[in-house]
Parts: structure tokens; sequence; C-alpha cells
DNA sequence: TTGTAGGCGTTATCAG
DNA sequence: CTGATAACGCCTACAA
């Protein structure tokens, strides 16, 4: 209980000087006299003062906090991203408040809002809602910055990354391997990037590959789940929308008797950590979520700080060939890359 | 923009009777007429009234938050904690404040402290500093309840689980497999509920078991790195401190050519949901945790209340046989079940 | 039951 | 460069 109690006026005493001077050397902005500022932070330390976050925020009107709301926070590819945001953040001042919405898409709005009592700004990650009611959304809050999702009036600006292209270049190499039929298990209805790997697999209808899609989900059940429904349309590989998707697939598979990638090739997307630990380890697509943490942090800094800003979308995604995927059944081993 | 304005003056205003008639229906403590009280309801929620907890804050020097210090983020055990925890304290108005030490041990201290300046009470979960810091930063700070710790002095109270139990379970597991040489992947030198597996392991030595422990870590690269260490001491099967050590050793044996569990059994702790999808699925305890975090949710409560409570000790792991163990080599299939 | 007013710890605006 | 002093939004005796 020793520290916390002491405030701004027991330094200002302590140090003989008025509370508004001790404000200004605890701020370094404005500037004071040498002598009178060394003592000040003396006694500060002296004592353990700590500036009280509350009091700061009612006057300055800033919590120094941000919200970050997440569809699934065991989702392993939200969490490092809300780890990476959070090194950023510290690093300038500021704390993080987590939630999650757990995929319950009409709660978003509200959860989202309900942070601002404790915050500054907000990044969505992944939003759910639709285009108009994030849009909306983003009028009527400050600071709103998303990640994983582009509107097109490009009202809450955000980060996100090229899916198209891995999600296009797994397809490829499928294609190569002599695939054609294929079964996406699909994602989340309401994510625009679970839709831009659906594009992306259609799309792949170019490279010869015949796209089929069932519903299956962003989690290890929904890949358990799809996999059989997946089976019944008699593909040769599978296109998971996400590492955790392609991990219950897998599982599945093995317990419906089918040889990975023997019988059946498989490919997931996310590269999380646990892909690399699967057997066969998982082919999949690596996204760059570090460098998307990053970028998100320093727009929300920049958008703090009044500045306006523009969305960005990386473009370093890269896919990682590994054991799930092989030549399809009946054709022998590729004769020769590409 | 619009809402977080408005203030409890608004409101009054708008209401026409004075803040402190809204500030009364607000928080429903005190009586209020009923017309009055309903008229003011009636306007607080027409204009969107959120009351500003930095400024109640202030007031009441509460923050209706708690913080939650955990040492590894990336470890899905101490992610359903969180989540749990989050879960309890949400539906009591309480927001949580996640913050990862890292497993820097010397930062511990300093972080929990500097959670103070936002929250009320802080969550320890498995707090690595030693007891006497444990106990000192109980006693300077108000509000403090861990997790999987139990200090001799019960100072800071909490919650922790019988670790000593399954994991001797699992070792009369191997015993009975036939095992005998079994080394021990240890975790962090500074975990309370590490060094209770550990001893769990050494005591299986009275059924026979000759225990031996390398360094390990609680990571999946950790667990991929003593694997091969391990190996060096010729056993019949290694004890992973936890599942994601456990899933690193099952790749590294994987690629060192040895079969699970055919030459080489592995047990693991914990059962994060990916134990059950590895190859062969792993064997493991299940630990409580969403009790866990009920428990120490509610015993956080209670501290905030002022009320004294007394640190509780959960019973109810056990063990999950699945895949990764079986007989010892050159031992048959176990004869029968003891 | 309701209103008035002081205070919570800081920042920021104005005078000196 | 420094010191009063008014906000900030809300809670809570104390009065009425």
């Amino acid at each position: 209980m020793a520290s916390g109690k002491i405030t701004i006026s027991d330094v200002a005493r302590e140090a003989g000087v008025s509370i508004a001077t001790v404000s200004r050397v605890i701020q370094g902005k404005t500037s004071v006299s040498p002598d009178l500022a060394e003592r000040v932070r003396e006694v500060a330390r002296r004592l353990g003062y700590r500036p009280s976050p509350l009091a700061r925020g009612l006057a300055t009107g800033a919590t120094e906090m941000v919200g970050i709301l997440v569809p699934q926070l065991s989702n392993p590819y939200f969490q490092e991203l809300i780890k990476s945001i959070g090194l950023g953040a510290g690093q300038d001042g500021y704390r993080t408040l987590v939630l999650e919405t757990d995929e319950r898409v009409g709660d978003e709005p509200d959860l989202a809002a309900s942070l601002y009592t404790h915050v500054d700004g907000v990044i969505l990650c992944s939003p759910r809602m639709p285009n108009e009611e994030l849009a909306r959304f983003a009028a009527d809050h400050p600071n709103v910055v998303c990640i994983n999702r582009i509107l097109p009036g490009e009202q809450p600006p955000g980060v996100t990354c090229d899916y198209f292209s891995p999600m296009f270049d797994l397809c490829r190499h499928l294609a190569d391997l002599g695939h054609r039929r294929v079964v996406y298990l699909h994602g989340s209805p309401h994510s625009w990037a679970t839709a831009e790997r659906w594009r992306a697999v259609q799309a792949a209808a170019a490279l010869g590959l015949e796209p089929f899609r069932v519903a299956g989900g962003l989690t290890i059940e929904a890949g358990y789940e799809a996999a059989a429904a997946a089976l019944a349309l008699d593909p040769t590989a599978l296109i998971a929308v996400n590492d955790l998707c392609a991990i219950g697939a897998l599982t599945r598979l093995r317990e419906l008797g089918r040889r990975v990638p023997d019988d059946i090739s498989l490919t997931g997307f996310d590269d999380i950590p646990f892909s690399a630990h699967t057997q066969p380890p998982l082919t999949t697509a690596r996204i760059p979520r570090a460098a998307m943490a990053e970028e998100v942090w320093a727009m929300m800094r920049a958008v703090l700080a009044g500045e306006t800003v523009t969305s960005r979308v990386l473009t370093t995604a890269e896919i990682l060939i590994r054991g799930t995927t092989g030549p399809a059944p009946g054709r022998a081993a590729p004769v020769a890359a590409r």
C-alpha cells in the first residue's frame, strides 16, 4: 500500500513549490529552471510518486489506453497480433485492453463501443460487421483503426494483407501436383479475409482446378466437422481456410482412414506455431503478423496524434510447402518443377 | 463521436434534476422517487449516457479493473485462464488488463506494480518471483491474489491445483507399462507448479521408476531441444513438464527416428486443445482451468469487497491416456490392468 | 427524497 | 519561469 497514495501535492509541498511546477517537470514539455526541476525530480523519486492515470485522463481527456477487439482469443493468429500490438503500444506508454466477441457478430458494435469508456481508440481485428455498420461505427467513434478489413470508402483506415496471392499460390501448387477437384473449407461468412481466400480459390479455376466449397469455420472443431462433409464431394485435396481448421480436418481424415498426403492433400493458412508440428507438417501460408501489428500501431499512433492516415496492404505473405501436400492420387510424383 | 461526450450534467439538465439525483439513480444504491428515477433513466438512455469510469474512479478511488499478469501469453493454458477470468469479471462489471512477463522473472514485480496505476487488484498467474519477494509484494500492494502458487504464510491468497497427484498417476501409468528409466523434461526453475511435478516424478521412484531430469522449458521449442538431451540418458519414456514441451519433443523424437510409443513413450501435462490432435494424440493430464479461473475471480471479488479469504487447492485434475504411451520396449503389451 | 457543495489528482490557462 | 485557479466528470456528506 506504500506507493499509490502520494500525490502531486505531496511532492509539491515536500519540494517547496507549487503543484503546477511539479506537473511541468513531470511532463517535461514546458521549461522549468534546471535546479528546481532537479529538486522536484529528486523528491518525486524519493517519495515514489506515480502520477494517477485516472486524474490525468480526466484532465486531458485521454486515457493512454487503446482497446483491441478480436473475434477469437483462442486463435494463435490473434494472440500473436495482440502481443505484438501490445509491445508497440507499451513502448509509447500505452496499455491495451483486449476484448473478444467470441464470433458473436451481433455483439461486435456494442462491445467495441463499450471499450470507449476506458480507451482513446480501438483496433478492430478482423471485424465481422457489415460494411455500412463498420463505416457508421467509425463515423460515430474516434480513433478507429482496423486490421484485416478494407472498406470501399477507406472510412476506418486499416492495415491488411494480400491474402489473395498466397492462396492463389497454394492453389497453383496443388494444380502443379495434378489436383483438379478440390474443396475449400470455408471460414466465417462475415470475414473479409476469409472471403478473399475463397475468391482466390475460385480464380484458380483458371489453373485447371475445380473448386467446391463446404461450410467450415475458423476452429479445430469446425475443421474436424467440415472434413467429412468435404469428402462427400470426392476431392483429391482440401483447402482449409486457416491452420486451425486444417488441423481439425487432418485428425478427421486420419480417423476416416485417408492418408495425407498420399490419398488426399491438405493446406492450411496462417502458419501458427503448431502447424510445423502436425504429422505430416502442414503446408500453409505465412502471414506477416508482426509486421501487420507494427503497422497498425504506427497507424493508431498517427490517428491519436490527429494525423490523417491511409490504409495499407502488406504483400509479404508467402507459402510454406511442407508435408500435407503431394501428387494427386494416380499421378506420379511431379515430373519437373514448373 | 456521438456518445462519449455526454456527461452526467447533460442528463441532469435534460431531465430537470440535479446531477446528484442522476448519480443516485445510476448507482441505484440510495432511494429516489420512482417517477423521477424513471424519467432520469429514460433521458439517460435517450442521450446514450455512459458514466466515465475515469471520473468515477477518481471520485471513488476504484477503477473497476483488475490486472492479470502471466508469464507467457502464447501458452494456451494461460489463454484459457485469462479468457475465463475475464468472463467472470465481466459479469461483475470489471474489465481485465492483461500483461505478460515473457518469463523475465526479474521484471515481474515491476510489471505487476505498474498495473496498479490502472487497476484495483492484480491476479498473478504462476508468479515466478521468490517467496519472500511475493510476500513482500502482497504486503505492499492491495488486493493481490494468485493462481498456481501457494506460500507457506498464505500471504497472498490464491487458488491452485493439486499437480502432484495427476503427475504421480501419470508415472504410475508408465510404471504399469513396464517403464523404469524415465526422464523428466523440466520447466521453469522458478515455477512452483513445475517443481511440484518434478517432486511427483521423484516420488514415483517408489513405483519402481528411475527418474532423471534434464533442463527443458515450457515452450514447443524448449521441448524440441530437450528431447535430444534426454535421449542421451537412454530412457524408455519422456515426461514433459507440459503439453507444449511434449509437442516439441514429439517432433524431435520423430526426426531422430524414434517411434512413439513403440520405441519410447511420452507424456504431457495441461491438456491444451492441440494435444488431442498430435499424432499420436498426447497422453496428458487435464487441469480444471475453468474451475480455477472461477475460483480466483470469486476470490478476487471477495478481496475487493474487503473480506478475508483463504487459499484453495482444487483436486479435480485427471489423467488422459491417449496414444503416446505404450509398453516399454521389450515388454509385451500389459498383461492385465492392475 | 432532493439539492448544494466540496473533493478526487492532474492539466492547462492566466496572471505575475 | 512560476504560482494561483478553473476545469475534468462523478461521488457523497451535509443541508434543506
